[in-house]
DNA sequence: ACCCAGGGCGTTG
DNA sequence: CAACGCCATGGG
């Protein structure tokens, strides 16, 4: 029950900090979707640049992408780095996603989470993280998303060990936090905007959200 | 000229 | 299961 306290209380001070993040606003959660694969590791704003491309050519739509070839998708998407195969990934989604649920997000958001969960795993081109990034920001799903931020920053914190595993710091958010999908959704985007913007800019940690770790020097810095 | 970004897969040991 | 190579753009 402390530990429920922490982390809220981390919240609080990010919140305090930054406002909310509004992420994945969208002009539509397929479009969220599309979105994920597109930005794994890679910046947003390459991915971006993808998702215009896309728009642009009409191809931004379940019906266009689900009749496409990968070749016809990849050139659109050279900006999301790995593109060929970021273009398959698609591609896969797409099968899955009509042959599931007949391109229908309401029925997938329908889907029992646990078992989504497990079909987006089979998807090839899906992890962990893009699975539960779907679930949390396209299907309203209340599931922690984790990331290289959310392994770093709070294993230096002291919360976990060196390298977690995805599966342990997941347990830990959504054990200690209230099961709230707005919560979820915008505590991922405040660690994300924690992780590469404040501490990298900041020599000294005065401006540090994270109260207990404020005025300590980057040594201590949670990010570096 | 470097460095790394909102990962995941296939292949080893 | 950990480690490592691969995929192969663009902004700082």
């Amino acid at each position: 029950m402390k530990k429920k306290k922490e982390l809220l209380d981390i919240y609080d001070s990010l919140l305090k900090e930054f406002g909310h993040r509004n992420w994945w606003p969208a002009d539509g959660p397929f479009e969220v979707i599309i979105g994920a694969i597109l930005t794994q590791n890679v910046s947003w704003k390459n991915a971006k640049k993808a998702i215009d491309n896309l728009k642009e050519a009409k191809k931004l739509d379940p019906l266009a992408l689900y009749n496409s070839e990968p070749k016809d998708i990849a050139p659109l998407i050279k900006s999301s780095r790995f593109y060929n195969m970021k273009a398959e990934k698609i591609n896969s989604f797409m099968d899955f996603y009509f042959r599931e649920y007949g391109g229908s997000l309401e029925k997938m958001s329908a889907e029992d989470p646990a078992l989504l969960r497990k079909k987006l795993l089979a998807v090839k081109g899906l992890g962990e993280e893009t699975a539960d990034a779907i679930m949390l920001y396209a299907c309203n799903m209340p599931i922690f998303v984790v990331d290289a931020y959310t392994k770093r920053i709070f294993s230096r914190y002291g919360t976990f060990d060196e390298e977690p595993s995805y599966r342990e710091v997941q347990e830990y958010f959504m054990a200690n936090l209230p099961r709230d999908t707005a919560l979820f959704n915008d505590y991922h985007a405040q660690i994300d905007h924690l992780g590469h913007s404040v501490c990298k800019t900041v020599p000294l940690c005065d401006s540090c959200p994270i109260a207990s770790l404020k005025g300590q020097s980057c040594q201590h810095c949670i990010i570096k």
